[in-house]
Parts: structure tokens; C-alpha cells; sequence
RNA sequence: GGGCGGUUAGCUCAGUGGUUAGAGCGCUUGCUUCACACGCAAGAGGUCACUGGUUCAAGUCCAGUACCGCCCA
């Protein structure tokens, strides 16, 4: 084994034994209940961040401690053909070419997507692989896959019949870069510096003139109306009348609607009921004719006169200069407001009433609501579940139609000679109401999130019978970013009901954004990201994992710095030299290292009761999804306790040949903590397991790979808290010389003598001598139970430690004023914890209220500092 | 406007009522000690944002305040 762990010489090693033993495929056994992820599909934009990594892992995390444990695990794998972020992609390398997609026509343009995509799930499928992931590739799904587009046909016919979509023409989120509506979830808005424009409009037959106030004076050529509040008394002598529209001569209605905010502005709104949703609705109710002005790509089209041909923005300086040269321009105030943006290319939406399909969410969200309220589904981080329920309690119907070519296209087919609308699975040839071959089926798409709400049943073979859909649905969990609670998991969870009547995951774990270092979101678009390959390649994959995985605590949002990464390589470096200690150690083919537990020395037991303590708090807090703290755990055990001791430890005791040998211990405790921490960090661990395996008992020689190999369960009879208090006790008396050795500045090299005195436990240290000198630098190290004023000359140190006392003589002068300042801040802080622990002890209401075994803690405490406070005491005292 | 989160060591963050609040990185000092300098050893560094409350006990629970951030409208 070479002196430092290299991790790329390893990895794709491990990870195609993996794929060729197969053991990323669950066998069913409809006796055990499975676990069951499905990986939410990442986008087919290019390759994975470190984002996705995070999510990758903490799913191969969670799927590799259940496999391990024995459960048929399935970790079911995905892409998602995302539609528009795939557009626009796509859009982008078109325009470099200088070309579009229009110019190219659907069918080339799809041809390119399809190649596209086919390279990106290439790209995204190694990523996953690099990373470890244990997902069962056979099972891999793709949205666009025949399976899948038939299940989404399904879906959307099924739906129909229901009743539950519908087409109809409301006020959607157009945006003009991408020619398309989108949902009300992929608008962002963002508060924008703008005006209000107060503009005066004429009325007809009357030297007089009202006044509306505007965001938007583009909007004026598509007004219908002037509305007041029909209570405001500054306008109610104008209800009925007429106004004249600048710039177009129209003659629109001054009508009265309760909508109307008459603190806004002047209190008189235009209406412009084709481009904003308050006044679609205001139209609706006063029977206000639509008249849309705008283009698809936001010029002003043909009811523009003569603006006809501009874009949005120059129509808006062009009518704004002349409203002024009219004298129509009343002021320009400066104005915040919230204005939508598409969330996928960043363009300013324009709210515009168009004829589109909408899902009816409200029959849909009643038991979703219900299943999270009654416990069925667990939100973690629990603070999700009311934002979840704030979302679906007041959820909209959905816009579900895109005016897009790559996705699903929307089976529905127009007659051309009755207008039937025909809706079915199978492209119809006739038209089902006249017979009429001319037919045309709906050129749009659906959104792909409507696909992506199928997804946990249809992987498993909806709308099929299947015998995966029957066995691992529900699925166990969900693991995904926060931020798409709504696109994916609320409806997801909807659809679930729909089509399965049953929830479709057990628990939803939402994991935090990871940011860059100044702590701002990672996008492609604003070139921040970082490539998770790259980072990979320099520091290895379970570093990485390490890095991401560990500290973190579920819907925190975390920064990731190469610093962490840097940590994770080093732990697995120390790890890899841990393993290349004990292996160097033992003989390959020693496989009779057995235990003999009523045998064992005491660090031996030691570190067995510490071995199993963490094992027991590790399991309880993976049972409790808090991976963060049960990879500290791991970590602070591995190299705190069995590097930074045991292994020194077993030194000396090998060294001196004395006792039992500390082998068998040292390889079972390794071994374990390498299964313990596998799901974490697969690659190292499988490497150095398979270095040990040949030095493990025969039983188990029968074990593959550690992927295989059962998770660590806590043997409680291990637990020796006698075993952990002598081990306190030796490694407080090495620290103890070792401080005295550094303060002092006693050359490394050189040997210095120490006296213990141990008390009660004198007997149980001596053993341990020799291990203290070695690991002190102290020699001879003597030991006795008690001390004897002429024990001590006056070139001695005394440390006065919790049970035991370390006496060390200096040839040089002891600094008594040095001596006597640190022993009196040692009385001091013992006093102050003596003055805390009686104040408690003595307060009633804590020892009538207290759990009796907080009360006993407390009292032992107050005895130890007493005993030690006294002999603190005794020493100053003979310093004079 | 409504809701949520954060504020803990110089930095990044854990801490799911019960010892003297932890880790990594950074810092200081000393070490090529035969697994590891991607390391070892010894240290320094904290009024847990502020105010009040609940509790035998609060970094942890509650209320309010300030600042930062996010989500929804």
C-alpha cells in the first residue's frame, strides 16, 4: 500500500465490480418491506453541479445503509427532458449559429434535441456513476422515454374525462423569448424600479378629462375602460360616461367596480383586460371587450396603429413622448413594484389572456393536504410542512399547456369541419363526432412538470399493472432540494392520489442549497457553478461526499469551500494509513484472529464499549435522517479515539510482547467502523475492506463487498463505562506530562521521570506504565497509590487530575511563583464549579424535580471536585 | 402585506432541555517519533445578536427587538 490514498486509482475499479455483481438490483421478497427512492430526474441542461451531487449522495447515503441492513433496496434512477430549460439551451447554441428554431422547423429542431439529450444523459448517467451512486441503472427511466410519454398521455386523457383539465382562456404569464405561457410557479417576481405615468383622458362631449395612473403607458392602446370604486365620491358623476383613448381615438366606458383601490393613483384605473389578470377579471364582470396589442415576441402588433411594429420598451418611450406633446402627460412619479420574470431565461413576462389547458387543483389537493396533516407523509425539515400547506390550501388551477416542441405533445386533435375536440391516447385518424379526416391534433406541449408529478408511480409502471409497482410503491422517500417543494413534491404527492390512491413517499427530506463562497445561488446563467467532476478528480469522490455530507443539517442552505473538500481527503488519507498499520501488522491469511472477551486488556475493552456506543448513536440518528451528525460521529470515533489512542495503544503492547495480542481487536474495530461509515464514503471504505477481508475470521470470508456486508448493530453488552473510566484516566495522565513536557520546554528527545499516584485505581493503572511512558516521553514511569510529603522535593511538579496525581521531578529550578499562580487558577476554577454544583444540590426544587440520575451525575461530580479542590490545596500549601 | 429561516471561536458551520458549548479550517509553539507532515503534540481564541419570560435546569422552549437572507402575494 502506497504511503498516501489515491483515490482515482481506485474508484472506477470498485464502482464496476459493483455494477457487474449487480448489487444495485433489489431482489423482491414480498415478506420484507422494501426501501425505495426514486431519484427525483435531474435536468437535462448540460451536466450535474455540485447541487445535484448533494442529492445524489444523500440519497446513495440513505440507500446504502438500508441495503446494508438487509431491506430490498431500490434506488431507481432518472432524467428529466425539461422542457423549457432544454429550449433555451438549445436556443442559445442555435442563435450562435445564427439561426432559430422557427427557421429550423419542429421536426429538425427536434431531431437536434434528441441528439442533444441523448449526450447529456450520457454525461449525467458517468457523473452519477462517478459519485458512487448504488441506483439500479436498469431501471432507469427518461420522461420522454415510449413508457413514459404513454403514461403521461394517460395521465392527461384520464384527467380530461374527469373533468379535472380543461382549455380556456385566461390570463397567463407569456414570455416572449421563449413563445410561450408558463405556470404561475416558473414567474419569478423581483421588485423593479419604475414610474407612474398619470395620464389625463378626454372625455367625450365634455370640455373635461380624467385621470388614471399607469405602470405600464404601452398598455394604454389595449384599454377597454376607465373603473372607479363605485363608492368614490370624486368620481360618481362620471360613472357611464365615455373617455377617449390617446394616441388611438377609442371611445371606452367609464365604469365602477369594486375592485378599484381609490387610493391608487388617482383613484380611476385603466383597464386593459387582455393584458392584466385584475382587469381580465374586471372585464369579465362588466362585459368589457379583450384587445390584445401585442405580438408573441412583444412588439406591438396591428391594434397598435401606429405603433404598430414597435418593441414593448420603445413603444413606451414613444408614447410616453407623445402623451407629453399632447399635454396629456399629468406627472411621472417614481414607482416600486413587483414585476414577473421568466424564472428559465430571465425575460420580463407579459400576464396576457391566451386560450390555454389548465389542470383544476383544487379536487387534487384535499387528500394531500390530508395525508401531511394526518402523518401519513413527514415534511423534514418539519417547518416545510406549513409552507406546503400555506401553497396547497390556496393553490390555482395550473397552466399546463406550453407553446414549445420538445416534451409531450398534447393529445387532443381539432375536426376542422365540426370542431369536435377529440382527446385519446392513440392518434385518432377521423374525427370520432362527423368522421371527417381532417383533423389536426393540438400543437402544443405539455409542461414537464406535469410528467415530473407522475414520476414515483410511472418508473414503476404505471399506468401497467407491474409487479415493481406493486411491490415498492409507496416509495420510502423523497430527497430533494427545497426549493422545488411545490414543482415536484406537492405535486407529485396529488398524483400520487390520483392515480394510486395511496401517498407516493413515506418521508420527504429536503436538503439546503449549496452556495458559492459569497453565498449566492449556483447557475449555469450566472457562471458560478462548480463542476463536481473537477473537484473530484483533484480530492477524490468520497471526499467530495465527505465534504457535502458532513455538518450539514436538512433545508439549511450550506456554502461549499475546497477547505471542507481538503478535510474530507484528509481523513481519508488518515483512514488509508489507519488500514495500511494494521494490515502491515498482520500476516495475509491469518484468519484465526479470534476474541477471546474475558481476556481483554482494558483498552481493549475500551475501545470496544467506545466502538459500540458510536454505533448505537449512529444507527439512532440515521434512523432519525440526521446523516450531518451521524457522519461527525463516525469520523470523531475513527480518528479521536481509535487512531489518536487505541492504535498507540496497541503499540506498546505490541513493542513489549507482553499480554494478548492487540490484532483481532484492532482489525474487528476497523472493520466495523469501516461498515460504519461506508454509505458515507464507499470507495475508500470498499478498498480497505477488501484489504482486510483476507485478515477477518473465516465466516467471513464468504462476503463480497462491503455493499453487502451487514450494517453494525451495537452490542450493548460491550458497553464497560468501568473499561472508559480507567482509559480517562491513563490519557489524562499522558496529557498531563505531555503539558508539562511542552510548557517547560523539555527537548523532545529527551526522557523525563513521572510518579503517579492512582489511588483506588492503582491497581487497575498499572498495567497501563508502559503505555504511558511511551506515549509521554516519561521514563521510569513509577506508580503508587498515595503521597508521602518526601515523595515530593522542591524541584517537583505536581498535577493534581481528577482521580489521580502525577508528581514530576525537575533538575532544573521549579518557578514556585509560577507554580503556586497556576495551581491557584486551577483552585479557582474548581471552586467556581464547587460553588455551582452546591448551589444546585442544595436547591430544593432540583432535587424534588430533577430525574434521579441527573441528581446522582451531579453529586459524583461534586465529590470528585471536592477531592481534587482539597488536594489542589494541600499542594499550594507545601509550595509554601 | 403575509410567512419562514439565520445571527454560536478569526472564517465556514454542527449542537433534537441536563458536565466546563464543539468540529474543520486558520492562528501560536514544538516535532522528518519506525501508519499518516493530507501528519503528531501542546496551546490561544466564545457576555451562544439583544430584551424579557417559561423551567429545578435554556445556546436549545416562548414573546418581543435589531440586522441579514429566503419564500409567497
Amino acid at each position: 500500500m502506497p504511503k498516501t490514498y489515491q483515490a482515482n486509482k481506485v474508484e472506477s475499479k470498485w464502482y464496476q465490480f459493483w455494477l457487474e455483481k449487480g448489487y444495485f438490483k433489489p431482489e423482491i421478497d414480498k415478506d420484507r418491506k422494501p426501501f425505495v427512492i426514486i431519484m427525483p430526474p435531474d435536468n437535462l441542461t448540460g451536466e450535474a453541479h455540485v447541487g445535484h451531487a448533494l442529492g445524489a449522495i444523500l440519497q446513495d447515503i440513505m440507500t446504502r445503509w438500508h441495503r446494508m441492513k438487509g431491506e430490498p433496496t431500490l434506488w431507481l434512477p432518472g432524467v428529466d427532458h425539461a422542457s423549457i430549460a432544454a429550449h433555451v439551451v438549445m436556443e442559445q447554441m442555435l442563435a450562435k449559429e445564427g439561426t432559430d428554431r422557427f427557421q429550423l422547423g419542429r421536426e429538425k429542431f427536434l431531431e437536434r434535441m434528441r441528439q442533444w439529450a441523448a449526450e447529456c444523459r450520457q454525461t449525467i448517467t458517468e457523473q452519477h456513476c462517478r459519485l458512487g451512486a448504488s441506483c439500479d441503472w436498469d431501471r432507469a427511466r427518461f420522461t420522454m422515454d415510449e413508457d413514459s410519454s404513454r403514461a403521461v398521455l394517460t395521465a392527461f386523457v384520464q384527467l380530461y374525462e374527469k373533468g379535472l383539465i380543461y382549455r380556456g382562456e385566461r390570463i397567463v404569464n407569456w414570455c416572449p423569448r421563449c413563445a410561450t405561457a408558463i405556470s404561475d410557479l416558473e414567474t419569478d417576481h423581483k421588485d423593479l424600479t419604475g414610474n407612474l405615468w398619470y395620464v389625463r383622458y378626454h372625455l367625450v362631449d365634455r370640455d373635461d378629462y380624467i385621470t388614471v395612473a399607469t405602470t405600464r403607458p404601452e398598455t394604454i392602446l389595449g384599454d377597454t375602460a376607465v373603473a372607479v370604486n363605485p363608492d368614490d365620491k370624486r368620481f360618481k358623476h362620471l360613472i357611464g360616461k365615455k373617455a377617449i383613448l390617446p394616441a388611438v381615438n377609442r371611445e371606452i366606458p367609464i365604469v365602477a367596480d369594486e375592485a378599484v383601490d381609490p387610493a391608487f393613483g388617482t383613484g380611476a384605473v385603466k383597464i386593459t383586460p387582455n393584458h392584466d389578470p385584475v382587469d381580465f377579471e374586471v372585464a369579465q364582470r362588466q362585459g368589457l371587450p379583450l384587445v390584445n396589442i401585442l405580438n408573441d415576441d412583444a412588439t406591438m402588433n396591428e391594434n397598435a396603429g401606429p405603433y404598430q411594429g414597435m418593441d414593448r420598451y420603445a413603444c413606451r418611450e414613444a408614447i410616453v413622448a407623445d402623451l407629453e406633446k399632447e399635454g396629456l402627460l399629468v406627472k411621472i412619479e417614481p414607482y416600486n413594484h413587483a414585476v414577473g420574470h421568466c424564472q428559465r431565461c430571465k425575460t420580463v413576462i407579459e400576464p396576457m389572456a391566451s386560450k390555454q389547458w389548465f389542470v383544476s387543483m383544487k379536487p387534487l389537493a384535499e387528500p394531500a393536504i390530508e395525508a401531511v396533516l394526518d402523518g401519513r407523509i413527514t415534511i423534514l425539515p418539519n417547518r416545510f410542512t406549513k409552507v406546503y400547506l400555506n401553497w396547497m390550501e390556496n393553490i390555482r388551477d395550473w397552466c399546463i399547456s406550453r407553446q414549445l416542441w420538445w416534451g409531450h405533445r398534447i393529445p387532443v386533435w381539432y375536426c376542422r369541419d365540426c370542431d369536435e375536440v377529440i382527446v385519446a391516447i392513440d392518434e385518432p385518424t377521423t374525427c370520432s363526432k362527423c368522421s371527417s379526416t381532417s383533423i389536426e391534433q393540438d400543437p402544443d406541449i405539455l409542461d414537464t412538470w406535469f410528467s415530473s408529478a407522475l414520476w414515483p408511480h410511472v418508473t414503476l409502471g404505471w399506468p401497467d399493472d407491474t409487479e415493481d409497482l406493486r411491490y415498492f410503491y409507496p416509495t420510502s422517500v423523497m430527497e430533494t432540494a427545497y426549493d422545488i417543494l411545490f414543482f415536484w413534491v406537492a405535486r407529485m404527492i396529488m398524483m400520487g392520489f390520483e392515480h394510486m390512491g395511496d401517498i407516493p413517499f413515506q418521508t420527504v427530506y429536503l436538503h439546503g442549497l449549496i452556495r458559492d463562497e459569497k453565498g449566492e445561488k449556483m447557475s449555469r446563467t450566472k457562471g458560478n457553478v462548480l463542476n463536481p467532476l473537477d473537484v473530484q478528480d483533484e480530492y477524490g469522490t468520497d471526499a467530495l461526499r465527505f465534504s457535502l455530507s458532513t455538518g450539514i443539517s436538512p433545508g439549511n442552505d450550506s456554502k461549499l469551500s475546497i477547505e471542507k473538500v481538503e478535510a474530507g481527503r484528509n481523513f481519508a488519507n488518515k483512514l488509508w494509513n489507519a488500514t495500511r498499520f494494521v494490515v502491515r501488522s498482520t500476516e495475509p491469511g491469518i484468519t484465526d484472529l479470534e476474541i477471546k472477551l474475558e481476556q481483554l486488556p482494558t483498552e481493549d475493552r475500551w475501545i470496544l464499549s467506545r466502538l459500540n456506543r458510536t454505533i448505537s448513536s449512529v444507527t439512532g440518528l440515521l434512523d432519525d435522517f440526521q446523516l450531518g451528525e451521524a457522519l461527525r460521529q463516525i469520523h470523531d470515533f475513527l480518528w479521536g479515539e481509535f487512531c489518536d489512542w487505541y492504535i498507540e495503544l496497541s503499540k506498546t503492547r505490541s513493542d513489549t510482547g507482553e499480554g494478548i495480542s492487540p490484532l483481532p481487536i484492532l482489525v474487528h474495530v476497523l472493520e466495523t467502523s469501516l461498515r460504519l461509515l461506508h454509505p458515507y464514503m464507499p470507495f475508500i471504505t470498499e478498498e480497505l475492506w477488501q484489504h482486510l477481508r483476507q485478515r477477518l475470521p473465516a465466516d467471513w470470508q464468504d462476503t463480497d463487498s462491503i455493499i453487502i456486508a451487514p450494517y453494525p448493530t451495537a452490542d450493548v453488552s460491550a458497553i464497560d463505562p468501568e473499561a472508559e473510566r480507567i482509559m480517562e484516566a491513563v490519557t489524562e495522565i499522558v496529557r498531563s506530562i505531555r503539558n508539562v513536557r511542552a510548557e517547560h520546554k523539555v527537548e523532545p528527545a529527551r526522557w523525563i521521570e513521572a510518579h503517579v499516584y492512582g489511588g483506588e485505581m492503582t491497581a487497575a493503572l498499572a498495567m497501563h506504565t508502559p503505555s504511558i511512558e511511551t506515549l509521554a516521553r516519561a521514563r521510569p514511569v513509577s506508580l503508587q497509590e498515595s503521597r508521602v510529603a518526601s515523595d515530593t522535593g522542591d524541584n517537583s511538579l505536581v498535577m493534581v487530575l481528577k482521580e489521580a496525581e502525577v508528581v514530576i521531578p525537575m533538575e532544573s529550578m521549579v518557578d514556585v511563583t509560577a507554580e503556586r499562580e497556576r495551581l491557584n487558577k486551577e483552585i479557582e476554577q474548581v471552586d467556581m464549579e464547587i460553588g455551582r454544583l452546591e448551589t444546585r444540590l442544595s436547591d430544593r426544587a432540583f432535587l424534588s424535580k430533577a430525574p434521579e440520575a441527573v441528581i446522582e451525575k451531579e453529586r459524583t461530580r461534586l465529590a470528585e471536585r471536592k477531592d481534587r479542590a482539597e488536594r489542589l490545596r494541600q499542594e499550594l500549601a507545601r509550595l509554601g
